[in-house]
DNA sequence: GTCCATGCAAACGGTTTGCATAAGG
DNA sequence: CCTTATGCAAACCGTTTGCATGGAC
């Protein structure tokens, strides 16, 4: 049996078409995706789907720590298959989101920890700044 | 004159009493209170003042660099009167935000720059964890 | 006196919830 | 068959907006 059939049975959970379509988009996508966005995507193919099972999916998803979600400072939230901690950058033109998968950054966990009396168990680090795209079509517009 | 009356001075701005509570206020916390908090904790000093108007203010002080909003990953914002960029650390038990103003990761910016081809221009970086009485609390819960 | 700010209430938008129906195991 | 999930609509909650009144300059 695969990992997943078998994490949901661990768990009472039923493995149905919506919630595995939710999963399959995310490991298939970078474009870290609001909920709104999964919704509109997979529409055409399950056009009987609503947002709340997209939200209620997402949250069980992330329960089950095979999602996290990300804040990058917009209204509304987005996510990302990979649970794994990595650093992600946000275009401050467009709103795009990618990884900065080589970049390694656990170890400032510990150096952090030097400074605070609070116990640290996580970190999230987001840059800021403008996408390829973007620089492109600002020097376009000067 | 003082700095703050020209800079409204400046941008056209007037330095109203509630401007005026709402920034002192946050110069004079550690505790990065939502808009919320900062209205409840005015209120029996400006018992007439509306919520809308913290929120009014606190987007023109924003605007002014005066102010820096945190999004710790709740579901509201948080606000900061410090706007140079510094750590922030959660608690993950009872939600309090604490600064880790010793630790400079500005470095960091230019190390990220490598790995991407955005113009890195900021970064915003969260630690979670528990604090010192959450930690004691836990014990105590055993 | 002019123009911007305040305060109220209503609107807004993303997310959650309640509940009857549907469908996985 | 039993139990959990879905889909719909309504509720929720933080934040924003429109507008008439009030106050800074």
């Amino acid at each position: 049996m695969n990992k997943l059939s078998n994490l949901f049975k661990e768990n009472n959970l039923k493995l149905t078409p919506q919630r595995y379509a939710i999963y399959n988009y995310l490991l298939g996508t970078k474009s870290h995706p609001s909920a709104e966005m999964i919704y509109e995507a997979l529409r055409p193919h399950y056009p009987t789907m609503s947002l709340a099972t997209v939200y209620k999916t997402l949250n069980t998803l992330i329960e089950l720590g095979l999602v996290q979600q990300l804040n990058v400072g917009e209204d509304n939230f987005r996510f990302d298959a990979k649970s794994e901690s990595h650093p992600h950058i946000v275009c401050l033109g467009c709103g795009r989101v990618d990884d900065i998968d080589e970049l390694e950054l656990d170890h400032i966990n510990q150096i952090a920890q030097k400074y605070t009396n609070y116990k640290i168990s996580s970190s999230k680090v987001y840059f800021y700044g403008l996408c390829a795209e973007c620089q492109a079509q600002e020097k376009g517009d000067r």
